[in-house]
DNA sequence: TTTCGTGCAAACCATTTGCAGCAGC
DNA sequence: GCTGCTGCAAATGGTTTGCACGAAA
């Protein structure tokens, strides 16, 4: 494939730690920097949106690149109890962090302007190299609680 | 099974709630009370533990009740990202939360004074009702950082 | 006696993997 | 051209489920 000289962060990443820079991994990013500020997608969810607009990625290729850009720090691995795992980009994004139903699985997120910071200090106090830091607050959403 | 009087606070629950006392939950129960403070068990280290003792539970059963003491907010839930979940009691456990290595899958608990609080004010502000609020820290420990 | 809970084995389903062919560099 | 990446299909592994039997209340 041929690269437009565009330059991307996570791209150059890619490339300065060796990585190939393939069609498939430019396009599953591509489908994540489309995606509305901070929100999160499952497996599945992204696969469909590649078939959707006409791009052919193999599932196998989709967990290989998710589980790729997850361990290099480039996305944001979420686990929300419920079988199965979600991410989202870390860059742009602002620090937020979820509250997940924990009966209709509904998530909603919240900025967070300082256990990024507490999570450091913990993690350093112990000697710990912090990856990603994640507070989720698991709850009956407003609609769940009054059954 | 006969049952002893002796009161147990998850017992009560269960039997308030319309579940059955049964030896299987009993003995469940037993080992976790048995457990350290704070520690936290997989699916299969309880079920190992329960055979070592002599207790035949299946795994079937052991699954169905941790999954309904989860539900029923007795045990904590908490997944590490390392493809199984692990369990604690909830009860006299002091508020805790987990640094997790995500290179050798190496776990810390640390105290925690405050961000139970925290999550209570920003459910509350939500209109959610809590169940549980983790933090989690993945990070790299001290021996895998340095490799 | 009436459910509910359990054991067993089969089913499920998200994720991983072996391998041959193809593409990045 | 070398080697990593991909697609495919099969394998894996944690978790769930259908069903008949046994136990709690």
């Amino acid at each position: 494939m041929q690269h437009l000289s565009s330059y991307d962060p996570i791209i150059e990443n890619l490339r300065k730690r060796g990585h190939r820079i393939t069609a498939q991994r430019e396009t599953i990013l591509q489908i994540f920097k489309e995606e509305p500020h901070g929100n999160h997608l499952s497996v599945e969810e992204l696969h469909s949106k590649l078939l959707e607009k006409g791009y052919r990625v193999s599932l196998a290729t989709t967990y290989r690149t998710l589980k790729l850009l997850s361990v290099l720090g480039l996305l944001r691995e979420l686990d929300f109890a419920e079988g199965h795992k979600h991410y989202e980009l870390k860059q742009d994004t602002l620090p937020h962090q979820h509250i997940i139903c924990t009966s209709c699985n509904m998530t909603l997120e919240f900025e967070d302007h300082f256990l990024e910071t507490i999570g450091q200090e913990i993690a350093s106090k112990h000697h710990f190299q912090v990856i990603d830091a994640q507070f989720k607050i698991f709850a009956l959403c407003p609609r769940c609680k009054d059954k």
